[in-house]
DNA sequence: TATATAATTGAGACTGATTCTCAATATCAT
DNA sequence: ATGATATTGAGAATCAGTCTCAATTATATA
């Protein structure tokens, strides 16, 4: 039972004339079956308690190909740190990151997005991806100030 | 003749029980003519060319105190580097930012600030601040495809 | 102005995240 | 199964930023 987004990623690799191997198809899972956003670091730990060894050069590798293919995308925490998240059957949408705990809350408006777009057009920009994310407090952190 | 911004940042200072420094009146300094977003490395090294020597750390250390001030922001390349730009007498506003030449073209919008305040406060979030940024192709960079 | 005190400084060691190198290994078309 | 080619992990290298600390400088006060 190969998931659908595996065989999506089959895919990707093989048009690319790259190779699917057991390292990219236990990123791409750990990515999947994650709760929340995952730093490299994380990914590097949890699949090195288990099962052998995985280099971070092929954490980072892997992580740079689920991007630039789309399958992933990161944010950064107020502290610098990045995270990543897979796309697969998800809408696109924004973050707010405390800047205490680093939960994330994710949320998405049309009408913002229809209003960069504008922006772009007005600039003669052509827009390939963005960013919008604001920091601040969460609900929990915001109580106990 | 100091200028204002010079004013205002040694009023902050001195607040802070903290001392006015040749090394800081020439971060300020910089900042306040720099015509784009500069990186800390261009004021360490434009810094160091004439005027004998200021640290890197005091580089850093310095845009630190402007930004938590709020007289300094900060953007992030799409490669990752960061630059700062100054606040005196300047509206908040956002970026987008091209992904060939790293040039940065400003833009703000009502609409979207205040649809983030109704977002925010949906999610009992307490806003501190936020990062909007587009990245794409420029109008320049965009005809040479 | 001289002195005392406390803040600031730059050099360079250090850190953490990421990238690079390369020889050994795994994948895959045939 | 074989051969051509891509991938791998270890560890070295890089890079931005931080830290440490002894020497220096700013400032309050006498
Ligand atoms: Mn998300
Ligand atoms: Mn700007
Ligand atoms: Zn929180
Ligand atoms: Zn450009």
């Amino acid at each position: 039972m190969k998931s659908e987004p595996h065989k999506v990623f089959e895919q990707l690799l093989n048009s690319k004339g790259l190779k699917v191997t057991k390292q990219r198809n236990d990123i791409l899972d750990y990515l999947l079956k994650a709760k929340k956003h995952v730093t490299p670091e994380d990914i590097y730990r949890d699949l090195n308690k288990k099962d052998a060894n995985i280099g971070r050069a092929t954490v980072f590798r892997t992580l740079h190909l689920l991007e630039n293919a789309g399958f992933a995308d990161k944010i950064q925490f107020a502290d610098g740190r990045l995270a990543y998240e897979h796309k697969f059957a998800r809408p696109h949408h924004d973050h707010m990151i405390c800047v205490e705990c680093s939960s994330v809350l994710e949320f998405s408006n049309a009408t913002i997005e229809k209003i960069q777009e504008e922006i772009s057009k007005k600039f003669m920009f052509k827009p390939l991806w963005h960013r919008h994310e604001i920091f601040g407090r969460c609900k929990k952190c915001n109580k106990m100030d």
